[in-house]
Parts: structure tokens; C-alpha cells; sequence
DNA sequence: ACGCTTTACTAAAGCGCTTTACAAAGAACT
DNA sequence: AGTTCTTTGTAAAGCGCTTTAGTAAAGCGT
């Protein structure tokens, strides 16, 4: 195994200093052609590569940035990271992206790699509820964290992107009870999860306002994840008088619903409508289409991104949360509920 | 802002020597209870981190591994980095997730990062078609490279792990044949792709063995994704006489079908069926649930993190691929043909 | 012929860690 | 009492790069 070729091996070749061959090509000095014509071909014929962990540890910059989500394969937060990804690398960035499942002790280890200068910033999408320790990294490295999608609470020294979910939970419902529906439920994000709270403040405000006082069993707390919410779903299919209406905190717990639904021979919207919240692309495709508030996913990425971006590069900004608007993207999901059965 | 404590500022405050702080917390040095408590108190005042860059050169290795996917935004590749990246981390490794968005340029600057030392090795998922510089990276970078999914001419230092696709493309066929079809297309991968080749191969078979010449217009061949398969999908409905089938090359190109026929009023499975290929577990809920040809995602993904591992910690191994079985999933996307009119 | 500027570089320090080689002090053995 | 072994460490080199400070030589004006 020959060893890598090293920016020394480069200058002997080059007959010329590592100093020179590392400020020629790090555009620092000027060169005559011949010289620089020498320094080229050495590196060519050596086909080197100037090793990265010497690189940054010399610069004392990592080049990179980190993207934490709580999982990977689901494809909202795929979508959130290939965004931002896609704004990072375009600056020169290196990304890392890591799933925390959830777990506190993963996220935290991401903050880890943040003090070990492993990477330069981090762009963080958590959503279980905070138990300080998030709070308190985010405050102690101030200009390293962005927060995407989601608020933490005693975050507020880091820009924070996130939708206007009091309205979504506000239209869903509004969308449905304008079909007709009354016994509207919501299966909504975790306890403490800044999203799951606004988003189910809309659907009970948009429920008093029609007269409606949501009974407790319309109200479950869950994951923003299908497997969980199947559960749910069955819970609520349970129910007696059952509702004719979900309003889904998540297009995955939407999922979670047509799952069951369909096991249980439940169509939608026929017997049950269903609004989801995200706005996923791919909801077209399902039987029926889902209805859902969508979120302006390639916003959130980018823009954080580049907040996160600016930040490394010295930009100061203060911890102003940003807001951006969603959308009622209406597909076939819902319909109006069937006459009830006149008792007796 | 307060400079990073270093190893040098822990080991002032504990009174011993910077060698001694790094041998006791990488476990390479037996100290009295005293002395490691003083050291423990200083490295948890201090807040102290290693710095990775830092460690990293002076150890000579990574601790890293890559994965390139065509696009992370894609569930499938989404759910492959997913499983590869569980093992990695298991196994104390840090992770990168490249999008190569089938960009063969964005393909060499990872294993420009492998060269340069940033990563200990690559785990390659391309599907696109090699003009040979990929294949002789991977020759240059013996023991550093796994391939996963997909084949790559030349490739064959790297181990490879893929599935049966000529078996997939077969079953896919013979199941629609079995439904009594006749006129049945085939939307596959690009040319010079392995696993296209490999499942139109199958298609192939089955049709022959049927006795059925396909028409050269009912082979498609296109990107593995949702939005040039519409387009090939509304191309195969203007034929005349149309397929009463089409077995797709992998589901997000059967999502692209399903879309085109929501468009144009196309029932599937009445006027047309459908195969994808993948077995995407979210494929249960589309409208129809679609029937696939599954391929083992999680062992794919596992596998090959895990023979990357083991060759990065010194096994060797040739490069002998591995073929995993798929299976033939039926769901609701295939029915029967309905019946011709007989013309005159 | 002398100083001054410009060109074309180089020497050496330093980034923060790990590792190899070695040493002082006390314990145990002869 | 002298020798050896064990315990408890340390000094210094080195990983491969960047950067700061500086210098030798050539060109130029007078």
C-alpha cells in the first residue's frame, strides 16, 4: 500500500516549498506559469488530495455543517434535509446529517460534535418535548444553531423557522366543519411540542367558535409518526358516537389513519374525513388523495440553511422567530359526513 | 468569547501532563482513584470536548463513513442511508449522507473526501450509468468502497449487494400473465444500469416464454423516478392499442404511472395494471395499494454497512457479490383486462 | 554604485491531539 | 543493601496542513 501522496511529496516534486504549493493553491500567492506549471503537474502526477482533518484542524474551521432530524426515513424531514443540504453544499459546505430517533442523548451528542469543531453549525429539527438540556446547549453556543420547523422552549437565543400552525390546526377544522362535520377529532404531536400546541389551539379554537365543546376523547397525543397513530386511529374508530372527522397534527399520523381505516374497511372520506398537515407531495397518490395543510417545506430548509450559513461566516442575528405561512391544499379526503341514524 | 478548553488547559488544572489526560480517557493508562478524579473534576469543569479534527489526524483515521444515495429525498434511499446508518453509528462511527442527485461529478468529490482522508470509506448507491470513472475510483480505493443496490462495471474490487432483479422482473411479469394479460410494458431504469438491464431481462423472459414478442414501443426506458415517469407513462396510454399492463422498473416510477392515470381518469387496476418494484411499505396506502416486487431494504442497507466496517477495521474480502432474494408482493393495483372489442 | 521596490519565494511555528520511548519513586525480592 | 519489578507518570516527536514573518535576488531610478 503506497502511502498518500502529502503536500510536501507535492513541493520536493514541484522543487519548491510546502508554503508555496499550499498558497498557490489556496489562491495566496501569485506564480509565475513555469512554477505553477511544475506545482500542477506534481500534483496530478501524484494525484494529491490535501488531507482534510489536517486542513481544518490548521484552519480551525470544520467546512461543515450538521442537520439533525429526528428520522431520516421519514420522508418530510428527508425532504426538510435535502433542502438544506442542497443550500449548504452549494456554499461549500460539507453535511452531515444524523437521525436522533428521538432520542435526547442523540441530539445531544450532535452538540458534542459541535464543541468538538467537528462541525461548524448545526441545523436542528427536534420535536419531543425538552427536558432543559436542549435549551441549554442551544444557549451556550450561541451563533452555531438554527431551528427549523419546530420552536424549544428556552431556545429562543438561536433563529428559529417555523410555520404558522395555530392558523393550520384553525383552516383544517374550519375546512371541515364547513362540510358539515361536528364531532371532529385531532390526533395531535406530543405533550410539551411547541407544533402539537398551536396546531391543537386552532382546532379547539375553530371548534368554539362553532358552538362546539371537543369532548377529552377527541383530543389524543401522540407521535408525529404512522405506527403510533394507527393506534389511535383505533381508539377513535372506538369511540361511541364515533367522529366523522380527523384532523391529522402530521401527514404521517394521516397515514397512520388510512392505514387503520383501510384494515378496517372504513372508507375515506365516505364514513370519515381526514385532514392531514404537512403537505407532503406524495399525498396525490393515496386513496383517496389526502387532504392536507401544507407546510412550505423547501422554505424552511433553505432558509435555515442560509441563516445557519450567514451565522458561521460572523453575521450576527438576533433570536427573532420567522413564521411562514401554510396552505389548505384540498384533495379528496374529505367529504360531508353521512346522515346520522334518527334514534327511536 | 472564551477560547475551547484544550487538552493542555484540562491537564494544568488536574496537575498532570496532557499525555497522561489522553492516555487515562482513551483508556490506555491505569491511574490512582486520586489522579482520575482530579482529572475528571478538571475535564467536567472545563466542559471539556477532544477536538475531533484534532484527534482524528493524530490517530490517522476518520471515524467516519460516507453514503452517497442518488437523493435522500427519494423514501427508498431515505430508508436504505436510514438501516446503513444505524450500523454505522452502532459501531461508534460518524455518518455523512451525500445526495448525488446521479451527478457523477457529485459522485468523485466523495471519494475525493475518502481520499482525503474524511471519511474511512464509502458506501455507493448510483443508478446511473458509469462512464468508467467511478469504476476505477473504486479500483483505486481497494478496501474503502462497498456498492450497494445497484452493480457497476468494473467495480469488481468493491463487494456488492444486490438483489435478484432478473427473478423480480420475471415474477412481476408471470403474475400479470397469470391475470391473463398480454400487451404488457415495461418502464425500467436508464441505459447501462445493472438492475434495468437485469429486470427487463426478466420482463423479457416471462413475455417469450408466454410467447408474446414485445413491441419495441412497450420498453420504456427512463430515470428511476416520479417525474420523467409520467411522462413515459402518458407516452405508453396514447398507443394504440394501449398495454393493459405495465410492470415498472421501481415504485417511485410506478407512483409516476399512478399519477398520470389520476390525471387522465385511468382506474387502476380496471383499465390498467400495475407492478412496482421495491415494496415500499408506504405502497400499502396509495390508491390502489400497489403490488411490488419487495426488496430486502433493511438487509441491503445492513449488510453493506456492516462489510464496510469490517474493511475498514483490516478483513478482507473480494469482491464476490451477494444477490439477495426478492419477493413478489400483491396488493391492489392488478386485476384482470378488461375484455377487447372485438372489432368488425 | 546605492538604496528602494517588487518578485518569488522559504523557514518555522502552530493547530490539538496521540503515541512512543523513557524515567523517577516506591515495593518486593534476594 | 542491592537489584528488579511495578506503579505512576512525563518529554518530545509527529500527524499534514496553514500562516506569519521574513529574505534573497532582480529590477529600477538616480
Amino acid at each position: 500500500m503506497t502511502r498518500k501522496a502529502t503536500i510536501g511529496d507535492v513541493a520536493k516534486r514541484a522543487k519548491v516549498s510546502p508554503t508555496a504549493v499550499s498558497r498557490w493553491l489556496n489562491g495566496g500567492l501569485e506564480l509565475p506559469e513555469t512554477t505553477g506549471e511544475r506545482i500542477r503537474t506534481a500534483v496530478r502526477e501524484l494525484d494529491y488530495q490535501p488531507h482534510a482533518q489536517a486542513r481544518r484542524l490548521s484552519k480551525g474551521k470544520a467546512e461543515a455543517i450538521g442537520i439533525v432530524v429526528p428520522d431520516i426515513s421519514n420522508a418530510f424531514f428527508a425532504l426538510l434535509a435535502g433542502e438544506a443540504e442542497r443550500v449548504a453544499v452549494a456554499s461549500g459546505h460539507d453535511v452531515m446529517i444524523w437521525s436522533s430517533r428521538n432520542r435526547i442523548e442523540r441530539e445531544l451528542a450532535c452538540f458534542d460534535r459541535l464543541r468538538a469543531g467537528y462541525i461548524d453549525g448545526l441545523l436542528l429539527i427536534t420535536n419531543h418535548e425538552d427536558d432543559g438540556r436542549l435549551a441549554s446547549r442551544i444557549r451556550s453556543m450561541p451563533g452555531r444553531v438554527v431551528i427549523i420547523d419546530e420552536d424549544v422552549v428556552g431556545g429562543d437565543s438561536a433563529p428559529r423557522f417555523f410555520v404558522e400552525n395555530e392558523t393550520g390546526g384553525y383552516e383544517a377544522t374550519k375546512h371541515l366543519l364547513a362540510y358539515g362535520h361536528r364531532r371532529i377529532a385531532h390526533i395531535g404531536g406530543p405533550k410539551g411540542v411547541m407544533s402539537a400546541i398551536e396546531r391543537a389551539q386552532g382546532w379547539r379554537r375553530a371548534m368554539t367558535e362553532a358552538g362546539i365543546t371537543p369532548d377529552p376523547s377527541w383530543h389524543i397525543r401522540t407521535e408525529y409518526e404512522v405506527e403510533p397513530a394507527t393506534r389511535d386511529a383505533e381508539q377513535l374508530f372506538a369511540l361511541d358516537p364515533p367522529p366523522t372527522a380527523i384532523f391529522a397534527g402530521s401527514d404521517a399520523v394521516a397515514l397512520g389513519v388510512m392505514t387503520t381505516a383501510r384494515r378496517k374497511g372504513i372508507n375515506i372520506p365516505r364514513d370519515i374525513s381526514l385532514v392531514g398537515f404537512d403537505g407532503m407531495p406524495i399525498n396525490d397518490l393515496f386513496g383517496p388523495p389526502l387532504t392536507s395543510i401544507a407546510q412550505p417545506i423547501d422554505d424552511l430548509g433553505r432558509l435555515g440553511a442560509e441563516r445557519l450559513i450567514a451565522m458561521i461566516n460572523g453575521e450576527k442575528f438576533d433570536g427573532t422567530p420567522t413564521r411562514l405561512p401554510v396552505q389548505l391544499v384540498a384533495r379528496g379526503s374529505v367529504a360531508a359526513p353521512l346522515k346520522e341514524k334518527v334514534s327511536g
